[in-house]
DNA sequence: GTACGACTTCAAGTCGACTTGAGGTCAAGC
DNA sequence: GCTTGACCTCAAGTCGACTTGAAGTCGTAC
C-alpha cells in the first residue's frame, strides 16, 4: 500500500498537520513509521479521515468517533447502541428541519414580532416537546456566518 | 404578563440558573427587575429559551442565535442571509442522513472490515465530496453515549 | 558541507459555554 | 429578630479540539 508523509496527508485530506499529530496522540489514527522525524502514513488513513470528518460533521466527539469505528472500520460497539445512535441522528434531523422552517418563516413573514405570529408559535411548540426531554445537542462552526 | 423568578424559569425551562445568568450577561435574555437580589423574568422568556435551545440543538453558537432572533424574535439579519442559513441546515441534514446510513450499515453489515465493503465505501465517497468543500460542522453532546 | 524547508517536540494558549467556589445578601417563616 | 435557603457577585476553572510558538532535527538540493 502507498505511503504518504504527513504533509501529503494534510494536503489531500485538508486536515492540518497539527491536527493529524493530535489525532495520533489520542490514538485516532496511526503513523506506520518515520522518515527522519517525519511521520508517514498508509494511504488508508485518508479514508479513515473522511470517516472522522463525517462523524464530526454529524456532531460526534472524537472519542465517540473512535469508539464507533475501531481498527480499520470495525465497530467495537454493540449493534443496538449503533442503532440507537442512528435514531439520535434521526431526531437531530428533525430538529434541523424545525429550525430550518423557523428560519425560512422568519425570512418571509412580515409580522413585526414573530413571537406573536401563530405559525411561528406553532413551530416553537413542536420544539418545546423535543427540548424538554433532551435528546441530542449539536454544535457547529464554519459556513455562512451570521454572528459577529 | 406573568412574572417568574429565576428559580422558576430554571425549573420550567430546564436551563440552570447559572446558565440563565450567563445568558443575561451576554444579552441573550433580559430580567425585568429584581426581588431583593433575585432576578425576575417575564413568562415570555420561556419561549425565548425554547428558541435558544432550538438554535443550539441545530448547531448554532449563542451569538448566532442572538443575531438570528433579536428583540422579541425580530431578526436583525437580511433575509437572504437567513435563507442561506436555512440552506446550510439543509446540507447539514444531508450529512446527518449520510452518517445515519453509515451507522445503520455498520450495525447490520456482517463484513469483517467495513473499509472493504463496497456499500460502505460508496457512502464514504459521497462524504468525501461534502467534506472537502467544508460547508458546515456540527458538534453535539448528551444522549445515547458511545464514548468514554 | 551547508543551507533550506518541512518537519519535530513540548508547553502554553484559545474559544465557547458554562460550572464551581468562596464569601455575601436578602425576604419569608417561625 | 434570627435562621434558612435561595439567590447574589466575581474570579477562576473545565472541556474538547485544536493552534501557536520556541527551539531543535533531518533529508535533500545545491
Amino acid at each position: 500500500m502507498q505511503i504518504l508523509d504527513i504533509g501529503e496527508v494534510a494536503e489531500r485530506s485538508g486536515v492540518p498537520p497539527s491536527a493529524l499529530r493530535y489525532y495520533e496522540e489520542i490514538g485516532l489514527i496511526q503513523s506506520i513509521r518515520r522518515h527522519g522525524l517525519r511521520r508517514q502514513f498508509e494511504a488508508d488513513v485518508l479514508l479513515k479521515l473522511s470517516l472522522i470528518e463525517l462523524g464530526k460533521t454529524a456532531g460526534f466527539s472524537l472519542t465517540e468517533v473512535a469508539n464507533m469505528f475501531g481498527e480499520d472500520g470495525r465497530p467495537d460497539i454493540p449493534r443496538d447502541q449503533l442503532r440507537a445512535k442512528a435514531d439520535d441522528l434521526q431526531r437531530q434531523m428533525l430538529d434541523l428541519r424545525l429550525l430550518r422552517d423557523a428560519l425560512r418563516h422568519v425570512a418571509d413573514c412580515p409580522a413585526p414580532s414573530h413571537l406573536e405570529c401563530p405559525t411561528f408559535r406553532k413551530l416553537l411548540k413542536a420544539t418545546r416537546r423535543r427540548v424538554t426531554r433532551p435528546s441530542s445537542k449539536i454544535r457547529r462552526r464554519g459556513s455562512s456566518q451570521l454572528g459577529e
